[in-house]
DNA sequence: TATGAATGAGTGTTCATTCAT
DNA sequence: AATGAATGAACACTCATTCAT
């Protein structure tokens, strides 16, 4: 059985390399120039190999999309502290963010590749009333943080929830996009976290209650969290 | 040097019917489909012609964009009433673009092709101390409206204006760019229209200083207008 | 206007080169292995140019075959006397055949690239009273000369015309196949068209009614012909 | 040597179970689209075993045939009254592929790969005077019973009984490989079997000597059999 | 003996760009 | 000035075969 568990633990170890491969590859050059041939140089195999371990370039991009999806959603269950407020999840929500981007900048890609994945991203974004396909966790996760919220009086009553999840999703999908894009030399990723952090916090701001007091809508930056 | 006149002319007149053909395209079909040869053949151009005014692909594209944003302005400033607040400066903005969008639609342009042009747009958005190219009017517009609005007490004076003036350019683009990529049909102006004011209403309540009448941040639909 | 004919007329030059490159690949090496790339070479061409006359592979396939059908039709109609029987017509056809491939072997290929263009040809050969697709335009031309000696008394009334149609063809597609597969010293033509005479006599003889003269379906052969 | 024995009854039994696996993915999606992948993974084995058993791809289909082939043989051998006239061999010939024909539709390949498998079947179909491969038995057995039966006075002397022997098997090769290629539920058997007979009985007829009477050419159908 | 991971040349097709005319 | 034919590198994807274990 060691034979068995052997192979099996190499094929995960390829597929983790080919992974890894394809990430560093996007996170220097962005999903548009990024090609099969590519990725199989870097990860020094040939083209059929990689097909061996993934069919489509789709599928090989949509599984480092929800790999990464899923340890961050991993990270925020284990971790969240029960009976919490719709404002304190959100707090919570990037407080994470921040903690696995600390660990891996690869967290960009989250939201980078979906765009690319799903190009309907985020959604139909104009017809409000139709519910979006049920992979769209983030979604749905902060969307109800935000329902949550109105009805405990934080934020204003007027508040569309499906509007601010969808804005909050996209902003941070095109600065992201838009980081990939830079020579990876070039990337500060203190200054993007800053400008996700200030912009997340102005939308807060921006969808509070009139009264709400502002310090309860700060959110930490990367320095302060360790 | 009537001829010469003529030959200018004429010139100018290609160039504008090829920027004009490209528009519909891209109108239509979204960036990624519109190729140099469908160009040529909606111009009724040889691409070789084409490529006569345009020396790539990159320039004719960027060129749509960088019009568009002129013809903006230029209304903009036409139309603009002496010594307005940053905050309605602001709104007025907000305006122009309404009726611009009122008069023709590819005012989606100007936002979805920068992204396509400049890829580093909207400049390198983490270097907070370097100018941005002096061609992205719009960001150091708005930019200046907001540090005027700072300035004049309208918005908390710990606002980055860089970062919102980014903020809001970028999301803009963002919707705008998720439009362009659904079949013409399926397009409708008026719920991207809503969408962009809403979020543009909530970042505008999201630098307001504490205190400022809601009221004052409010920002007319499209059928508020006519 | 002399540039704009002669640019006509290289380009229809051009086609003709490159479909007779093909068809000599053809006849070398079997419809399976021939590829665009290989064409490409042959005609010393780029494949880029390649798809500049013929955007699919099956197009440039199809226009081989149907330009010696069209060929083989022309002669065939223009040469015919008219009110002929529809045993004469048959053995007029026949006759033709014999002509043109006198001058060109590549009669060949009519009805061995039918079967790759059409898989499904000669049509669902089982489902008897479906009529076929109006472009095969060979079944239906013997299927009506059967019918017609059916209806003059010299076919067996028993003879399903559409039975006979298709074994005809199919007969002729497969041995014409078989052929092709053949290295190009190995064939033989003379044997071929031999080969095809035997069994159309055959198979005439097959429907012919009892007490027709034997002599009146015989077949000429190549060496009889000029 | 119980255990050499042991070994050697295995390895035949593996060999078995791939074929049959083989054929039953034949018989569902047609020649072209069955890779050894395919194969494999049906029978549940590695490419790497498989190619243990047959070297080629080739050879592992070359087997079907020969196998289909030599179960045909058997059976008619084993059936065949003695001292049977040459029209009556043949006549029992269909019998017995109408009986095999029943018991299980994999006689359709024995035809079907033979095109597939040896491209110059049926040989060199065009040099008269050469002797074909000896393993082409079905040749030589029909080409024998057409010989006897021009000696018996039964065929039209002047028919040449390779030609005939060859243009059978074509014929029923070339129906059979159209029939292959339509989706397995598409299929109707009955109309194959009666579209090879008439066939048959044309080609019968079309080689019978002046005067036979034609009731004696009448093959039987499926229904008549049982 | 059996595995299945790895290969690499191959497929048809696209498209921005160049250049002889 | 204008053409449009030509290019060639790029694309995602396939598959019979090999070979270290």
């Amino acid at each position: 059985m060691g034979i068995q568990d052997r192979r099996e633990r190499e094929k995960s170890e390829r597929r983790q390399h080919i992974l890894r491969c394809t990430k560093e590859l996007l996170m220097e050059h962005g999903v548009d120039s990024v090609g099969m041939a590519d990725i199989a140089k870097k990860a020094e195999l040939s083209k059929g190999t990689l097909y061996l371990y993934f069919s489509k370039k789709e599928d090989l991009f949509k599984e480092i999309c929800d790999e990464a999806a899923e340890r961050f959603l991993k990270h925020f269950y284990a971790a969240m502290p029960p009976d919490m407020s719709g404002l304190d999840a959100l707090k919570f929500c990037w407080r994470c963010y921040l903690d696995m981007f600390g660990e891996s900048e690869d967290m960009i890609l989250i939201f980078n590749m979906k765009y690319y994945i799903a190009s309907e991203f985020p959604f139909n974004p104009f017809d409000a009333d139709q519910e979006p396909d049920s992979t769209y966790i983030f979604y749905t996760l902060i969307r109800d943080m935000i329902r949550q919220g109105v009805t405990e009086g934080v934020f204003d009553p007027e508040v569309k929830e499906k509007v601010i999840a969808r804005t909050l999703l996209s902003l941070f999908s095109y600065i992201v996009e838009n980081v990939a894009k830079l020579p990876k030399r070039e990337r500060k990723p203190y200054l993007l976290i800053e400008e996700i952090r200030q912009t997340f916090e102005i939308i807060l701001r921006g969808i509070a209650r009139e009264g709400v007091e502002r310090s309860l809508l700060r959110l930490p930056g990367l320095s302060d969290s360790r």
